[in-house]
DNA sequence: TTTCATAATTAGTACGTACAACTATGTTGT
DNA sequence: ACAACATAGTTGTACGTACTAATTATGAAA
């Protein structure tokens, strides 16, 4: 037979469980207790110790035992995830000290993970952090053009109440999801306006398929060709993957397109400033000349954007500002506060990397 | 004032981490602790019960309370807290990258977090982790070359069986912590030795003073002066600290060091490749140039060595590794295994601002 | 109406006692 | 030599009492 506390236990625990207490209320005494199951206070006090350490109730001296029947226990140390496609690659370094410089104010904890852009890996840390729970989320959504195979485990966050929030990239199948992206698609407007304002008329670009900026820079960017009257020739777009960044510039349809180049364009739109840089590498292998021969205008204005040469012009936003902007939005939502989505612009950085025709 | 029972726990995990207790065996009985603390049994009880949530005893009825002084045991999901100075500057990222590596394979989460190189975080990351404890713990050193006033949250750290190793720099108050760390001393050897292998032998330096390393590299620099039996100005060193860092070089000391420097010194030792940055932009306006006037190597071989004008002879060890090895180690300790140090070696990178005489 | 002091209420700490359940060990009987 | 039993020692459960510390409710005073 089980003792008397575990008994006791078990009964609030059904009572709980069937809803009997309220959520915030305090329902129940130590002393009525004693009386209602007819044990000592000592025993009732060791059953709710077991209930406490469930989390299912919360006790405050002097004021009573309160039943957490609901959200968040938020005890002391706020622990929030962040999953990031990389880490310390590219512009998350920013993005993340921007993320961090919002959580060490408060007192919170980051717990730092990334996917590599593996839906795969995506799906791991999601089961892990279903498994020793946060209290919120900040995630980078993986190949965000194609349908994810990984909503069920959002769904549970939901489920548990478990606040989450998406940067860069969401899942649109995912409805109500609070996001803070960049307007990939007036980017893609803007990098054809710059290209156009100085003179040039025959533009490509190359994008990314399997993430949702790609699809939306690419949408920007035609309609911008076609709002100005220019042609959009579907061999004049280049389209790669995560898997084959490092590689399709050299072979297939990149080759291809590279060599295609010569005569046929003026100027190139760069889904990002790590595509551009290989982009020079190919074309100054083919011998062709950034600006004389072809301009280039990409995304990101990361750290490199400065550093090679020429110079790149790229379209830019505020990378710290933008993982502040995250982190302290998804406080607030940890704190019960409902959100909404923001979305950033892009401001040009004009280098060395376009002429003017 | 603690309450016994704490009081009572806190003697016992003290006893524990101090070793008076032998692995398996059972060393206490509740009888016998009741009389050593002059407390009663259910007192006893309590502070017992504190320790087996800790996973530090296990209690069997009938047979005794046995100490479990060995490894934790590895439920589910692995927290690990890394505390670094800074996240995303500088060569963190690839150190971070490194740890994220290894741990991202075990089924590890990393919880990050950044002092900013002041106590006064490191004592607030500490006491978060003691309170929302993980397995293991991973640090960056704070002023390691000052006494560091958190010394006891670090033997909490041990009294709780937390593992813990330091990267970079540790504090050697704290006896047998383990370490991963850069063989700064014979660093600074090699980087004087280099630079007289270029017929240089008026060599001044840059140190930090508040880091262990910036003692050591100034050490070992000291030393290999005297082995070539080349002079040692107290004048031809110039310390900086974490609050001065971006400002030194412009004011007081700093300032009248720089302007001794033409015609005094054929060549420059620098703390790592941030300091030797602002160096060259401070000699470019003093009129001095690289290598021509002044030769210059530092540590570290950052990004930003292979990318400055003149690109930058830096000392280098690999990043990425180091944060490898340290998180594999940590991993095996949390496991229980004994762990030693590491000391990694130098390597110079030699570019293009050294000039031979 | 607000403010402040006080009382009442509630959980936390600490001690004590008694007995139950279990384990280890030694003793006895065969 | 082996099994059954008894016993001492250990932790677990349960109750009781008393007091402390924190919070909340109350009521008087301003």
């Amino acid at each position: 037979m089980d003792p008397k506390y575990q008994a006791v236990a078990d009964a609030l625990r059904r009572d709980i469980a069937a809803g009997v207490y309220q959520d915030g209320e305090t329902l129940l005494t130590e002393a009525e207790l004693k009386i209602r199951f007819g044990v000592s206070r000592q025993t009732v006090r060791q059953a709710i110790a077991l209930l406490e350490s469930d989390g299912l109730v919360i006790r405050r001296r002097g004021s009573g035992t309160y039943v957490s029947h609901g959200p968040r226990k938020r005890t002391g140390v706020v622990q929030v995830g962040v999953i990031t496609t990389y880490i310390t690659d590219y512009i998350f370094p920013s993005i993340v000290r921007g993320i961090e410089s919002v959580l060490s104010t408060e007192n919170c904890m980051m717990s730092l993970s990334a996917t590599y852009n593996h839906t795969s890996r995506e799906r791991v840390l999601l089961e892990r952090f279903l498994e020793s729970p946060v209290d919120g989320l900040i995630i980078e959504g993986t190949k965000t053009a194609l349908p994810n195979p990984n909503i069920a485990l959002y769904e549970k966050l939901w489920e548990r109440n478990i606040p989450f929030l998406f940067i860069n990239g969401f899942y649109p199948q995912l409805h109500h999801s609070t996001h803070v992206v960049t307007d990939d698609e007036a980017g893609g407007r803007l990098a054809v306006e710059s290209l156009a304002a100085k003179g040039h008329t025959r533009i490509a670009g190359i994008f990314k398929s399997d993430d949702m900026q790609g699809h939306l820079r690419y949408q920007g960017f035609s309609a911008a060709l076609q709002g100005l009257g220019l042609p959009v020739r579907d061999e004049n777009i280049c389209w790669f993957t995560t898997e084959n960044k490092l590689t399709f510039l050299g072979e297939g349809t990149g080759k291809a397109f590279l060599s295609r180049l010569r005569g046929h364009v003026d100027a190139l739109v760069c889904y990002n400033d790590e595509i551009a840089l290989r982009l020079m590498d190919a074309l100054k292998e083919a011998g062709l000349s950034v600006p004389e021969d072809v301009s280039l205008i990409s995304f990101d204005n990361s750290a490199y954007a400065g550093i090679c040469t020429p110079r790149l012009s790229s379209l830019s936003h505020p990378k710290d500002e933008f993982g502040r902007i995250a982190a302290s939005k998804l406080l607030k939502m940890i704190s019960g506060e409902k959100e909404t989505s923001s979305v950033m612009g892009w401001q040009l950085v004009a280098r060395d990397s376009i002429r003017s025709r």
